[in-house]
DNA sequence: AAAGATTTTTGCGAATTTCGTAAAAAACAA
DNA sequence: TTGTTTTTTACGAAATTCGCAAAAATCTTT
């Protein structure tokens, strides 16, 4: 895989403001042709650069209850822990830390009774889960997939 | 807003896997007309139910170091270190929370360098924080934006 | 630096998708 | 039931995407 160029980088930028806009459109804004612009998304998707997703607001989606939870496991079971959380819809993010926890999990719920059922159900029969240190989330200020910075794309 | 009905949600969840997939192909595989899958997306969209969006791989861009920051912040001042730490590109997530931290914030880096330019530069400028745990990731394994849920669509 | 090989970009016409809009159908309310 | 509102469908026009071959640019190897 290449290294990105300032091209790609520039067609990410827009794409990451909004991922519909036209071939066409982009081609446009940077001064090149429409096929320049599809060949390059094609070749960016197949290297696995990135996704076309969507990205809905969970409020509206009535996901009410979102929580990060800390995790400690034990010693030789973290990766197989992480593993099976990874396969639940409700948790959108699992990631191995260092830190006071080995595993920290983020994770959408209705209700907060489906939290409790969740951490008491799910997670208390998942062999390998020492201790889970739940926090509420009690607003959202920022969320997103927006990783391409200006100053990346500044030549 | 009207509730979202069976018809929205397969919509979302199609999308969800693929943003781009065409009005026309979603009207075929869900046996409605082209119209309507567009009439109904335009009004998601203004209802702001979702956005689409790129999902980019953050190691393919060079964002080799992530990292999840619990503060803990001066009372009374939680809500304007949140908007101040919205404001940086780095910072993907910025959440209020109960338990441990008054804000947990997510936060990508080119390298570790940057991180803790960020930890010592930012943070200790920003008015308000009293204490910043910072937990290094070493491993991601999930991170997703598909909220919606199969037992959310069957009917 | 030239020649050759490879990659990228461009430029088409054809196929497909999206758009605008009006009529039909369905859902809702009185 | 009847009238009202909302949603779906239908369809031609406009725009976009696709497939592909030629041109241009970039990279290699003498």
């Amino acid at each position: 895989m290449k290294k990105l160029d300032h091209v790609d980088k520039q067609i990410l930028q827009i794409l990451q403001e909004d991922g519909r806009r036209a071939y066409t459109d982009i081609a446009h804004q940077l001064g090149l042709s429409e096929g320049t612009i599809r060949s390059r998304i094609t070749r960016l998707l197949q290297d696995g650069v990135f996704q076309f997703v969507i990205h809905p607001d969970p409020e509206k989606l009535g996901l009410h209850v979102q929580a990060i939870i800390g995790l400690t496991t034990k010693l030789g079971l973290q990766n197989s822990v992480a593993e099976e959380l990874s396969k639940f819809p409700e948790v959108r993010f699992v990631g191995a830390f260092s830190g006071k926890h080995d595993l920290i999990i983020q994770a959408c719920f209705h209700n907060n009774e489906e939290l409790i059922t969740f951490v008491n159900e799910r997670l208390s029969q998942c062999e390998g889960i020492l201790a889970a240190d739940v926090s509420l989330e009690l607003k959202q200020y920022k969320d997103s997939f927006s990783f391409v910075r200006d100053e990346d794309v500044a030549i």
